[in-house]
DNA sequence: AATGAATGAGAATTCATTCAT
DNA sequence: AATGAATGAATTCTCATTCAT
């Protein structure tokens, strides 16, 4: 029954994620979750403590249970790349669609530097988990750059999924990704074998 | 003396891409101006409406004076694709960098359908520039795919520009898919000479 | 062509009649005369002496051209009364229904004590006219009483028609009115052939 | 300490009375409630909403304080009559006098649709309440006629108070329908001992 | 933990008015 | 006489935040 921190973090990220940071009120936030607006002032003492906290909730969320497939040795690396992509995907379609971190890294840049501490470290870690995995088919600064372009490819999908309100944006480059680093494996099998 | 729409225009849209839509004020941007909050009603019957203008604004200009660039007959192919990556280049590094069809549209998709409408323009005359350029060089199917792809990409380097406060993503994205075509016209030139 | 002071005396009525006067904007009157704003200050030096204006055209229309049918002296008394209360009835009726001078007295009294002074001279007028058709057939003190109450009817019924939409309140109070009148001429005409 | 609905809502009556709807403003209320503009929003959510309960407060008032006089078994006919009277000039005579519901009624009709349905409310109550009454003495069609005419000549009495700022206009009129009440109900005994 | 009333600053917008052209 | 740009104050309303209960 009681209201955790949690319960209005995960009650909090649609809202946001509807209409950004600046237009999503506290009192909004509140209603979702049918308590009153002073209230959230109980849990957390700014707007901007409570977007820091959603932030290091993701970021904990991604690298723990988005990112970590990477490092699976149980898993061939091609279900890895396959998993890890399907577990992103889940995550930018929800609700209209559209990546949480880059929302709001793109709208608070400038204002709240706090923010972006985390949101960087997301990419990075982001970065990092692409890199391992191409990292066995490719040379080490040939891996950097894909993972690179990779991430770039996909919020850019992710833009234009939400603009144009089609997920196909997303799914379609996540299977292109998957696929050519299949073809990648193969390769490097056939020369190594 | 007399300021104009188009002055006022103009002034607005380095603060809305500083801070989005939803944060800018109509007092911030009357103060950009020199004039007083309420002088902008004399020009603009909201600030939904001086918001519809800079997207029209900016639709026009990215129509007219960039992506018309791939039509400009007197150019070699190559140059064109030159020319509008970097014309569109100067807009995206202004300020702090940023595309502003990208971050408005992100930000009220949901809220101003009619925003929607003019973003949405924009993508699609992006869209239609590359496929003409990469119509030279491949098959209609591909260059549509391609021409999707290059703007993703793009986008996704101005996301990452913008949060990692470091130009090189869009500069390097630029100098592939420059390079690249280039690429694909020499093959062409070889085989159909 | 050339927009006079009477002109734009006459396109306001309707409008302040329509919702009062802090309500009714000199944005919507200087739109209803397809002038500018600013323009209208060439006429008036603001919207109380518009009003001044306004209030004494129409309390000399009144005066001249209605409650003057009392002293017709080449009218049967009862025509005059007849005539008299189907003017007026004109007046009210316009647009919506309702009495300009009890509309604006009732919403200004406390604080625009010059328009009050025209109001009431208005309903002076209105008064005179009435005793001087009702001392005919009744002793002076008694006449000014049924003139009184005849106002207060009619003004009431003014009321009641606007609020219900229904014109019958002031057409019906209107005749009975009449009809009484022309009861008593009978009985005094029967008292002193 | 608490301010209630209730409280602000009696405090706000006299200012809307002193200036009408359009006039009186937010900041008005709340400096004569003793708390600040955007307080009252805590408590009604637009002006428009505290005017309804504003109007759905004095209807009850008059419905269950005033009008149900007209009921009272335990009262003879006549003394119902004359209190009801008594009641409703309280509230005509408060402030500069003025009826409430009148003004408001005649100021929004065409603009707030929403507070007509409970002004016509109003007066439908009270012409109830005066053809119970009048019913005693008279036969339907003629009761309902008279009820209607001591309403218009009532309100016309109110109108005529607050532009002479003369409370004789009020009174009188009360004390003739009372009068004039009290010489009905003899007749009727008279002929029905 | 939660309420509900209040704050104070600031949001968008309106309005009567002024004035150079 | 009229325009159109600007003013400055006021208006309705919102918002993050506080705090006694």
């Amino acid at each position: 029954m009681a209201l955790t921190k949690i319960d209005i973090i995960k009650k909090s990220i649609p809202l946001f994620k509807e209409k950004g940071y600046a237009a999503t009120s506290m009192a909004d936030i509140a209603n979702s979750c049918g308590i009153l607006k002073g209230s959230l002032y109980h849990h957390f003492s700014s707007k901007e403590s409570l977007m820091e906290d959603i932030l290091s909730y993701l970021q904990k969320y991604f690298s723990d249970k988005v990112f970590a497939i990477a490092y699976q040795e149980n898993l061939a690396i091609e279900k890895r790349l396959e998993r890890l992509a399907r577990k992103s995907e889940e995550q930018f379609l929800e609700g209209l669609g559209g990546c949480f971190m880059a929302m709001v890294g793109t709208e608070t840049v400038l204002i709240q530097p706090k923010f972006n501490v985390i949101i960087r470290e997301f990419f990075m870690d982001w970065k990092k988990a692409f890199v391992h995995l191409f990292a066995f088919v490719l040379p080490n600064n040939e891996a950097e750059k894909l993972a690179e372009k990779a991430i770039m490819l996909i919020e850019g999908s992710v833009l234009m999924m939400r603009i144009h309100n089609n997920p196909d944006y997303l799914t379609t480059v996540q299977e292109i990704l998957i696929e050519e680093y299949n073809i990648m494996i193969k390769k490097v099998e056939i020369t190594n074998p």
